[in-house]
DNA sequence: CCCAGTATCTACCCCGAGTAGTTTCTTGTC
DNA sequence: GACAAGAAACTACTCGGGGTAGATACTGGG
């Protein structure tokens, strides 16, 4: 029931638990939930999937507390950079898919830049498809899928009725492309064996024409 | 430097640490690798995925210890049950294709064997696909593919070179097939909207015909 | 000036993976 | 047959990360 040592008013030694002194509030624009997700965004760049959230409070400027408060706990925080991560990729491929002449161009430009995000920001890529601490690990092997799926199935199926077509396959073909696109990406980024032009090349290929093949020879 | 406490020589009350009196070696043909792995195997079908490598030692009737030096750390259970379970799932949808007319209807067997047996074993699938500890997370996602790729790749190019196609696509598209058929699985394990023959004539589709669907209407 | 309320931190708990060290059994040797 | 060296198997620990409780300092209204 005694102050732990020395630690008189404005002596630096902090010891026990409770607010820090100094610091008043609105000193820094410290801890609101984007700067906490930007934090963990550069450290799991610069440091790989592995960082804990300790270090990620760290990086924010503040601790454990403050990052459950603004974010929640760590399936949330994958949530939540799965999220931003979806929607910059979605948004960069989409303009990348704006510039292509025909469907089968389209799409070898969504394959191609889709390897290629994941390649640029593949620590991030990692820790949310396969960072979770979830007991449903289904869930976390399908979040990066569940955020863009939605909008995959809105395209097949516009794509599908367009043609005459069935549009009930849009959701079961979405998540047969997100894997087919995510398991080439994670095995091309750990083994690396051709460079990305090819390997986009090949899926584009199987995605378009598929094992039958009736245009496979392109 | 004193025995625990009434702990005489035949006192069932054990206490301290030491190998436990009675047991003599060869007494019940406990312990070697495939009782181990057969009692993980037990375990994880009856509790799901989230077991301890303590539960599992246990349902073995030994400890710890014992499970590392027979199996390994919990990547190498991971591992030595993927083998398993790949093993097994290959011989079933390899008898399965065998049993069928064209190309296109063993596309259809194997898809549609796949998502069966992964739904008997879904939890053991779910433990083998996202149940490892491993920093290096790609190993994880990737376990069964790497098993099950190679066997893929090699038909996949005789076919292709049976048709006078590039044969060098088969890696990508291995890994490209299994990651659809991975994640529907899962999107199909957990949602469960439509029953198994529709999703998988689904998927067929997708992977014989691809979005181009030159042949999609069957 | 004081008190209620709020913000933040330190220190802890829990649980599971992996390991050290102790005890018992076995087997070879005299 | 007694004894010692080594193998076998257990208990109990460490370590590390996720998650939380409780202590302490700042803020603003009465």
């Amino acid at each position: 029931m005694q102050r732990p040592a020395a630690a008189t008013k404005r002596n630096p030694v902090r010891r026990g638990p409770g607010r820090p002194p100094g610091r008043s509030a609105h000193d820094g624009l410290l801890a609101d939930r984007e700067a906490l997700l930007d934090a963990a965004e550069r450290l799991i760049r610069a440091h790989g999937p592995a960082v804990t959230l300790d270090a990620i409070a760290a990086e924010a400027g503040v601790t454990k507390p403050i990052l459950y408060r603004g974010v929640g706990d760590k399936d949330a925080l994958v949530q939540a950079l799965a999220e931003r991560l979806v929607a910059r990729m979605t948004a960069e491929v989409t303009a990348m898919v704006a510039r292509a002449d025909g469907p089968r161009e389209r799409l070898a430009r969504l394959v191609g830049g889709y390897l290629q995000l994941a390649s640029l920001d593949h620590h991030l890529y990692l820790y949310v498809t396969a960072g979770g601490r979830s007991d449903d690990r289904v869930r976390q092997a399908l979040l990066l899928a569940d955020r863009s799926a939605q909008g995959f199935a809105e395209g097949i199926a516009a794509s599908r009725a367009a043609q005459g077509a069935d549009p009930a396959v849009a959701m079961a073909w979405a998540y047969g492309l997100i894997g087919a696109l995510h398991f080439v990406t994670l095995w091309w980024l750990r083994d690396g064996t051709t460079d990305t032009e090819h390997v986009a090349e090949q899926v584009t290929t199987l995605l378009w024409s598929g094992l039958g093949g009736q245009g496979a020879t392109r």
